[in-house]
RNA sequence: GCCGGGAUGGUGGAAUUGGUAGACACGCAGGACUUAAAAUCCUGUGAGCCGAAACGCUCGUACGGGUUCGACCCCCGUUCCCGGUACCA
């Protein structure tokens, strides 16, 4: 091998290790184990751009870094195949979504083999395959059988439940279930029927059908979850999403709001992303207040607040418009006042409510409540900005601490009473403040805030009119879709007593439930879900199954633990499996998944530990979100010319001439801008630049014109440009022909046959094309879009990971620009030749290296292992490119340094360091078990350290000093300086600073 | 509005977390090799000033202040950018 030829080498060695299954893992109990898991990719139909791997990159290195510090690895790739565009896709085409699917993964491997990432194939698992979601089915039907003990906090299987309710009815079970189920004996239990006992049972069980407001989105003729939901459009299409109350499985997540927010200070992600999640679980701490209504004796308005220390202050309610008192309590005479309110809610849509806020709007019911503290009654209105879904869907207003209650105060004229002497300013705006002590406020008069809520709690629970509780803004996670693409639900249905179908959980026997074909993707006539399409599709043939599917986010709620036993037919996964590899110790993806995805997984193997399956209460020790690689837009500037016609000729423009007689003129960037200048007027307009560049378009415009005119000479009067920013389009020009900005005119002419041969004109600059540049999101429709593919063809994997690494710190958004890759290159090249020369020829000698040498090498050593650990990954990058250039310069070519340094660099270029661990006498392929170089101090540490000489702060010399030396010499010598002796000018300094192997900074 | 992150040469970025700002790389300029090009190698490259030269000077990490012998780093205030979230009672 002479010339270093990557596309040889890569694909050699990735055939090596199919072959040889050099990546495969199994469990060792004599090694620790170490998880490196990237988020699981949905394969979509546009393959991969260069910014999807970079995630992968980067666990890839970690990954071969671990194992060569003599880690037993799991790192493995799988596909999250169910979902929303292969459906859409089948919808168009009729094609069978697990036909695209399959395309689509087989590309998706195929471009990650090419870039030699280090997985274990043989565990690569897709959610769409029967032999998964046979297990995401079983999931489903566990949760099913638990049910939430609040004694014990946590899931136990149903059969606890029903021995207690035989033993003791429900008086005494605290769980999470339906706010509407009854309180039994355990003779009353006894005395029900097979039928009523299971129906009492679906209240409590994890996994549930309510009706529920949900987010129906007709333009995918599904429920979306609410993070599939942003601002009033579905996040996948951007289809406009309405509520509509629909009868659906429900996931009982909020029964693990609690654990959900308290194991978030167990593990290592980024504060930003636990917030995120805090935020969404949304814990507040308050009190249920329950308020009397006038003439409803027997009705009560039940509230939630933070701030029962306010109830004095209360001078109205409020009432969400959905909320079921409303009708009850309207009085004749605002009937149709309310009534009108309530029709205008409705037609507004869920953007519409929540791009007005600033509107004060809502109606008066005519009825009133009555404060349980001092008995006033207080009118009772609906508004729009209480929302049902939160708390009871009621508030208690107090205009004079919360803004909105204060606007609407205003807006309705009703009075406001401040409750604290600290409140300033009541009448123009709200105050929230704690401070002071309260007045006009009964039984807490004088009293601070910390006195006050146990006094008002405690008041409240002796007369059980409320009581201290605990608010989530979670909800229960609406787990039907009404799609094709999916798991299907392992549920089918039977006619109860009064002939209403009820639910019943298929027999761990018959999963999976296999998707059944179907003609065509689309609901049925009857509005049931695609499934409804399906002949015969009948349990038993007599049982109608559920035509809704699961949701995208619960294949991938669990499928960490697959990969570690991925072929099982028994179980989910062996326990020895599991308890050996336990948990992921390091997690990568993006932060789009920090409410959806990463809340879910928790939330599932919560419920997978309490009941026994796993041993971890967090599934993802540590987390890294990679940053986002956005796109660079290359455009191109073409001029609006416009043409006049002569007099009379009365034709349309367009008329005029052929479309194609008028040639394309475009200008470049930097000209572009000057020819805009000429509008701004000022001193701009005698800029020579300025002027040239108009003299230059004014030639060039005017022998168009005459071109024209003499092909068309009756009907072309003159050519011009408008000025200004309006004189050109910006056209996206594709980044694959641009290069360092200067665009390919011969690529650009071929790609675009319209403006082919004469009929383009370019203005340049320095005879190049210079293209504007923009940031962009990368897509296709913006012509940015970078394929790997065709840089690995290029420049090979090696360079395209380094490169990749290089551009700067993991996690943080960068824009792709393939203009520094041939600094990788370059690089790989280098470290080539310090094994070959240009003929070829083996450079590597046995020779006894030198003391520099092994200061580079260990130097060398010691940063790359301290920047891995540190995921920083772009400077260990620069550490072995500093490495490369300096045994360039001492012309090392010695075994002892070279080969410590092939191990050292290869998990970032896995295939270039193969083949030269294999040409200094390896065995083939046994890289993968060579053991990480280890830095000697001895090596790494100077004799002598060259200290910069401050004067004032200001560095104006540096001498060397032994390390050794103490800082009284180091003073006295600095201080004899000549340099410092010509700042002293003959004075003494005031202060001399030493510090040790750091600094001296003489102070005049 | 609130929460989180950020702003350093023409560009991507580095700086042992209070100790020589600009490592490394791109780009650019000049040179060597070559008939030529590519590749490769060498030199220079924050702005400005002085100069024959200097391991000379001044300014310089978004902006304005402060703490310190010393600040990209800590504190106070301001502007702008990116991400998240939003009538949550």
């Amino acid at each position: 091998m002479s010339e270093y030829n990557h596309r040889e080498i890569e694909q050699k060695w990735q055939q090596f290790w199919e072959d040889n299954q050099t990546n495969r893992v199994e469990i060792n109990q004599s090694k620790p184990k170490f998880y490196v898991l990237d988020m699981f990719p949905y394969p979509s139909g546009a393959g991969l751009h260069v910014g999807h791997p970079l995630g992968y990159i980067a666990s890839d290195i970690y990954a071969r870094y671990k194992r060569s510090k003599g880690f037993n690895v799991l790192h493995p790739m799988g596909f999250d195949s169910f979902g929303l565009p292969a459906e859409q896709y089948a919808i168009q085409t009729g094609q069978h979504p697990a036909l695209t699917t399959e395309q689509n993964i087989a590309r998706y491997i195929e471009q990650l083999k090419n870039l030699g990432f280090a997985y274990d194939w043989k565990r690569e698992v897709r959610t769409s395959d029967p032999g998964y979601y046979k297990w995401t089915q079983w999931i489903f039907s566990e949760l099913f059988n638990s049910w939430y003990n609040n004694k014990t906090d946590q899931a136990e299987p149903i059969e606890t439940l029903t021995q207690e309710f035989a033993h003791r009815g429900n008086g005494r079970v605290d769980a999470v279930c339906d706010e509407e189920t009854p309180h039994f004996t355990a003779l009353e239990w006894k005395a029900m029927s097979e039928e009523e006992q299971y129906k009492m049972t679906l209240n409590y069980r994890l996994t549930y059908v309510a009706d529920a407001t949900v987010n129906w989105c007709p333009g995918l003729g599904s429920v979306l979850s609410n993070d599939e939901v942003k601002d009033g459009v579905s996040e996948r299409g951007g289809f406009p999403v309405e509520q509509k109350l629909m009868r659906q499985w429900m996931m009982r997540i909020t029964a693990y709001a609690q654990r959900l927010i308290d194991g978030l200070d167990t593990i290592d992600w980024t504060e930003s992303l636990k917030e995120q999640q805090r935020n969404w679980i949304g814990r507040s701490v308050g009190a249920m207040v329950k308020f009397g209504i006038d003439g409803h004796a027997e009705r009560n308005i039940e509230v939630f607040t933070t701030r029962v220390d306010t109830i004095y202050g209360v001078t109205f309610m409020v009432l969400a418009p959905e909320h079921e008192l409303v009708a009850q309590i309207t009085t004749a005479g605002q009937q149709a006042e309310i009534d009108a309110y309530l029709e205008k809610t409705k037609r507004k849509s869920e953007r519409d409510r929540m791009a007005d806020v600033k509107t004060v709007s809502g109606a008066f019911t005519g009825a009133y409540a009555i404060n349980p503290f001092n008995e006033e009654k207080v009118p009772i209105y609906i508004a729009d900005y209480v929302l049902a879904g939160y708390g009871t869907g009621a508030v208690m207003a107090v205009p004079s601490g919360d803004q909105r209650d204060w606007n609407f105060a205003k807006h309705f004229d009703l009075p406001i009473v401040p409750i604290l002497d600290a409140q300033q300013n009541t009448d123009t705006e709200a105050d929230a403040t704690k401070e002071g002590k309260y007045i006009n406020s009964g039984i807490i008069d004088g009293l601070t805030y910390a006195e006050a809520t146990p006094v008002l709690v405690a008041w409240m629970e002796e007369r059980k009119i409320g009581k201290a509780k605990i608010n989530y803004r979670l909800r229960d996670a609406v787990f039907s879709r009404q799609r094709y693409w999916g798991e299907p639900v392992p549920v089918y249905y039977k006619k109860d007593s009064n002939g209403e179908p009820l639910p019943y959980l298929l027999p761990e026997s018959d999963l999976p439930l296999e998707l059944p074909p179907v003609d065509k993707y689309l609901p049925t006539e009857t509005g049931e879900p695609p499934l409804g399409r399906a002949e015969g599709w009948k349990y038993h043939g007599q049982y109608e199954y559920e035509l809704s599917t699961m949701p995208g986010w619960a294949g991938s709620s669990w499928y960490w633990y697959r990969y570690m036993d991925a072929h099982n037919n028994q179980e989910f996964a062996s326990p020895e499996a599991i308890n050996y590899w336990r948990d992921v110790d390091l997690y990568l993806g993006g932060t789009e998944h920090a409410t959806g995805h990463l809340l879910y997984s928790r939330f599932w193997n919560k419920f997978l530990k309490d009941r026994g399956y796993v041993p971890e209460e967090e599934p993802f020790k540590k987390l890294i979100n990679q940053g986002m690689i956005q796109g660079r837009s290359s455009f191109v500037y073409r001029f609006r010319l416009g043409i006049s016609h002569r007099q009379g000729a009365g034709t349309a423009l367009k008329e005029l001439i052929p479309a194609n007689a008028l040639p394309a003129v475009f200008i470049s960037k930097k000209k572009y801008d000057l020819w805009r200048r000429q509008t701004e007027g000022g001193s701009s307009y005698y800029d020579p630049e300025v002027v040239g560049v108009r003299e230059e378009v004014n030639l060039l415009i005017k022998k168009l014109e005459e071109n024209i005119r003499e092909k068309y000479p009756e009907r072309v009067g003159y050519v011009s440009i408008p000025t200004g920013e309006y004189s050109a389009t910006d056209l996206h020009v594709d980044v694959n022909i641009v290069e360092n900005d200067v665009l390919d005119i011969e690529k650009f002419k071929t790609t675009r046959p319209d403006i082919a041969g004469e009929n383009a004109k370019f203005i340049l600059e320095d005879g190049k094309y210079i293209c504007g540049v923009e940031v962009e999101k990368m897509s296709k429709s913006k012509f940015n879009v970078v394929n790997p593919d065709d840089i690995v063809e290029r420049y090979g994997a090696d360079t395209l990971r380094l490169y990749e690494m290089f551009l700067g710190p993991l996690e943080q958004a960068k824009p792709w620009n393939t203009n520094g890759i041939d600094g990788t290159y370059r690089f790989i090249r280098k470290f080539w030749r310090l094994f070959y020369n240009d003929n070829g020829d083996w450079l590597v000698t046995d020779e006894t290296p030198t003391k520099d040498e092994l200061k580079v090498l260990h130097k060398t050593i010691k940063k790359v292992q301290e920047d891995i650990e540190s995921f920083s990954f772009n400077t260990a990058v620069s550490a072995f490119m500093v490495c490369v250039n300096e045994l360039g310069s001492l012309k090392c070519h010695k075994k002892a340094i070279l080969s410590e340094l092939v191990v050292l660099l290869s998990p970032y270029a896995p295939h270039i360091t193969e083949e030269l661990y294999a040409a200094l006498g390896h065995e083939a392929g046994t890289l993968a078990l060579a053991t990480f170089p280890i830095w000697q101090q001895e090596y790494v540490t100077d004799d002598v350290f060259e200290y910069p000489i401050q004067i004032n702060g200001k560095v104006r010399a540096t001498i060397s000093f032994p390390l050794d030396t103490v800082p009284a010499d180091i003073q006295n010598e600095v201080l004899a300086n000549e340099t410092v002796q010509k700042w002293l000018d003959g004075k003494t300094p005031k202060k001399v600073i030493v510090v040790p192997k750091r600094i001296v900074n003489v102070v005049l």
